[in-house]
DNA sequence: ACAATTTGTCTCTTACAAAAGACACCTGTA
DNA sequence: TACAGGTGTCTTTTGTAAGAGACAAATTGT
């Protein structure tokens, strides 16, 4: 028997942490791993292929996931036998954005900033220790670099990482950066000791840029956005070609900067 | 001792349903329970006055609301005090946008037919039995008549209600609609039959105009988004002062249906 | 047509989460 | 100062939800 069946398209999900071996699960904490592994995967998948991927029992999952959709915070998608989230979700996502100014506004800025420059542009925050694409608009160019948001990144792969982590102790950055998140996608290897100093700096100069370190072709410029003075609540960036020109560059950062700036103001 | 300290500049939100007095009470249930209280408050809490609104225990809310802030489905808001929704919340319903046409389309049509008209525009959908406005675009009148995102109305109040029973049994409409549901906020009370009289009128027209229903200033009109051919899935309206000339309301109301055709092609 | 899976529903058992309640700790105020 | 009210954390008990597994029905492939 193979395994995985209908999502082996995919690098195959870890079949989930197995904390204690056939020990009991909270149902409250399968319904958070359905969420993340949804999440994941992108799309509407098959209550069975759910229960392995979530590596819960299948009589479980059909009684969590009746739950669920019943709330309205999953849904049967279209042919009628596969989940995926729900209307609810988005609505209680809508609430989020209302309650929150930063937000709302700096996805006003991304968007505006895209428009305005042509490049795509992010909004990132961290997320449980985690960077995270919070908002994210694509840019005009034919070839785009577009990354899906709610994308979660190790944070020394990237220039908002740096700034988010500007002000932390030694010790909290070496709690949220894992060994393995010091490994480039392309297998180079980047000292701790190289990341921390890096952050030191960005938290001077108030930017950072950071080239070819996701992937060989493109550049990231980042500004860090304050909540309170000195405190670094989220980062606003562009992604642009690796090749752009200095001057260009300079160009790009101080629009950026300006608007990173604007959203630090009332926050 | 009084009864909901500390929200009482609200109507009071009722005490949640006492379904068996001191049962227990499954912890997703009661997470459900929470996060409906907090998308009818609208506003942080505090977890105490959180335990009371659900009506849960004290110990099971603080354990259920630390459980949700580390999955970082709610946060702890401003002052370290009280919980709102979460930033994943957010993460999770732009992945159901991404992954819903209609919706994504639809937030689309609607905000372009509020720009292009001036006037509040709506898409709204039945969630669990109840019109809930999905997304909302203002409008630019001086005094905009708006109502919040994911607010649920009952349906007869509405005429995108008659639209998005449209098709249905007589035995299936009364089943959706209560007696209180009937009752308008003016105290005046529909019969059912008119209602369901009406539904099939706006079935068979395929629009629905409605004047004075959820308040005596506005008109709304409402036209329906189909999935497959015959199925409603959605509405799109435009609310409207009442005093709205007969020119201008049909002028708004081709519009209006143009787009709401535009959006049932693909879907 | 016949396996071989998978799906959705159901029952029963017991490990454990929900609830009760006690605790120390902060307020504000009388 | 003592009090009344709220927080946030712990421990203990027990009702019950998670899980194992069996089932018919639907779906696959050969």
């Amino acid at each position: 028997m193979q395994d995985g069946i209908g999502v082996t398209d995919r690098p195959d999900i870890s079949p989930a942490e197995d904390k204690t071996p056939g020990s009991r699960e909270k149902g409250l904490n399968r319904v958070l791993e359905i969420f993340e592994f949804l999440h994941t995967t992108q799309r509407a998948i098959g209550i069975g292929d759910l229960a392995k991927g979530v590596n819960a029992p299948r009589s479980t999952t059909y009684t969590l996931v009746r739950s669920l959709v019943d709330a309205g915070l999953l849904e049967m998608a279209g042919d009628g036998n596969r989940v995926y989230f729900g209307k609810k979700l988005y609505l209680y996502g809508m609430d989020y954005v209302r309650g929150n100014d930063l937000l709302r506004r700096g996805r006003q800025e991304v968007d505006d900033l895209s428009r305005q420059t042509g490049e795509t542009s992010e909004l990132c925050m961290l997320q449980s220790g985690r960077y995270t694409i919070v908002h994210s608009s694509p840019g005009t160019r034919p070839f785009r670099i577009s990354s899906a948001t709610g994308l979660q990144i190790p944070l020394p792969w990237t220039a908002s990482g740096r700034l988010l982590l500007a002000g932390l102790e030694r010790a909290d950055i070496e709690d949220m950066v894992s060994e393995d998140d010091l490994v480039l996608p392309d297998g180079r290897r980047l000292k701790l000791d190289d990341f921390i100093a890096d952050i030191a700096t960005a938290k001077s100069t108030g930017y950072c840029v950071t080239s070819g370190l996701v992937d060989a072709y493109t550049k990231c410029l980042a500004a860090p956005v304050f909540s309170v003075p000195g405190k670094v609540e989220a980062t606003m960036c562009l992604v642009v070609p690796i090749d752009t020109s200095r001057e260009k560059t300079d160009e790009l950062l101080i629009l950026l900067r300006q608007r990173a700036a604007r959203l630090s103001i009332a926050a």
